[in-house]
DNA sequence: GTCTATACGTCGATAGAC
DNA sequence: GTCTATCGACGTATAGAC
């Protein structure tokens, strides 16, 4: 595939994105500055607006590319029909770790910079995280039909594990006491005995 | 007691603040100006630097403040050494609930300008939170050791339930479908599974 | 595609009048 | 205790040369 003699643009656009990523996870939106973004990447500030229109599209796209990233992991590794709900979570479970544990920087601004979307933008990405929540809802809805799950409130359960697997990307280091395969089953086990299920 | 006549001190310290909580929580420490403050407050700028050293410490004394607040609120209403851990672990699930979720903004302060303080400030918050985290492991430790609870990993197990509970303030809305009571008996419920605990 | 230069506003914080 | 005025620095974004 020929690219453009002298251009560098491609490039630079992965590198605005990683360097955006990694400084408003570090210090927050509205404390970058594009300058500082700028200087990490290596051009000048004035050259950025070839690869974004402004601040805040910036910041959305990042947000929006991540749920778009997520929501189609899950397609991916979606497990068939025939499965049971017990199966279904637990596969929703280790999916949700592998997913989010690599991804800290992401996961984080995707939290925490919510605030800093246009009300538009906001609503945009609303949208995908409750199509993500659905997923999880879904997966109990129908373990408690048959009798699997059990729960005071279906709704509430969803957010509440959903609360305290993200949580993990808070405390857990790759250099820390615990692998990843030892954290998946301790989750796994909180979320199996919070869903009543018998193991 | 008497005050100063034209002095208005007290009153202004606490507008600040409310302010600057309000502030804070709705569009975040580096994007909130001194100017905005003052606005809300009804003063000029410069008249807020005769109640915070600086903006730094403004951010600083919100989140110990609100550390100092909930450890000794569960001081104050902490049981005796004689019940149960599953008592206990209700007492605490109760009093997170109850002690949060009125104190939306600042919850979200402490979790979101943590990146914010400088490091210095960084240690006495997080030593306030260990100490609040080390409140329920100590409460799972004991129920684990006579019985009542079972976990893979009682650490892990503490950081979860603290996920769980404080996410509870991202979704929960005074005029929605639950009642306070209500969500405490589901979160309740939540939590014993969790532990393994028959009820 | 990237640069320099710059417009124009706002920032945190201080000085000094009242 | 609060005000006005102000400092120097830095913010986003654009214009136009190369």
């Amino acid at each position: 595939m020929a690219r453009k003699s002298g251009s560098n643009g491609e490039k630079t656009a992965k590198q605005l994105r990683e360097a955006a990523t990694a400084l408003f996870a570090k210090n927050g939106y509205a404390a970058v500055s594009m300058r500082q973004i700028a200087r990490e990447v290596g051009v000048q500030a004035g050259a950025l607006y070839l690869y974004t229109a402004d601040k805040q599209t910036l910041l959305f796209d990042l947000l929006d590319q991540h749920m778009q990233d997520l929501l189609q992991a899950w397609e991916e590794r979606a497990t068939p029909h025939s499965v049971t709900p017990m199966d279904k979570l637990e596969c929703f479970v280790r999916f949700h770790i592998r997913f989010h544990l690599p991804r800290g920087d992401e996961v984080f601004i995707s939290y925490m910079e919510l605030r800093n979307l246009t009300p538009e933008n906001f609503e945009v990405i609303q949208t995908s995280r409750r199509k993500y929540e659905s997923i999880l809802h879904d997966i109990l809805s129908d373990g408690e039909a048959d009798g699997t799950f059990k729960f005071v409130d279906t709704k509430v359960a969803t957010f509440a594990i959903i609360a305290m697997l993200t949580g993990l990307n808070t405390w857990y280091r790759d250099e820390g006491r615990l692998s990843l395969d030892m954290v998946e089953e301790i989750y796994l086990d909180l979320v199996m005995s919070a869903a009543g299920a018998k193991r």
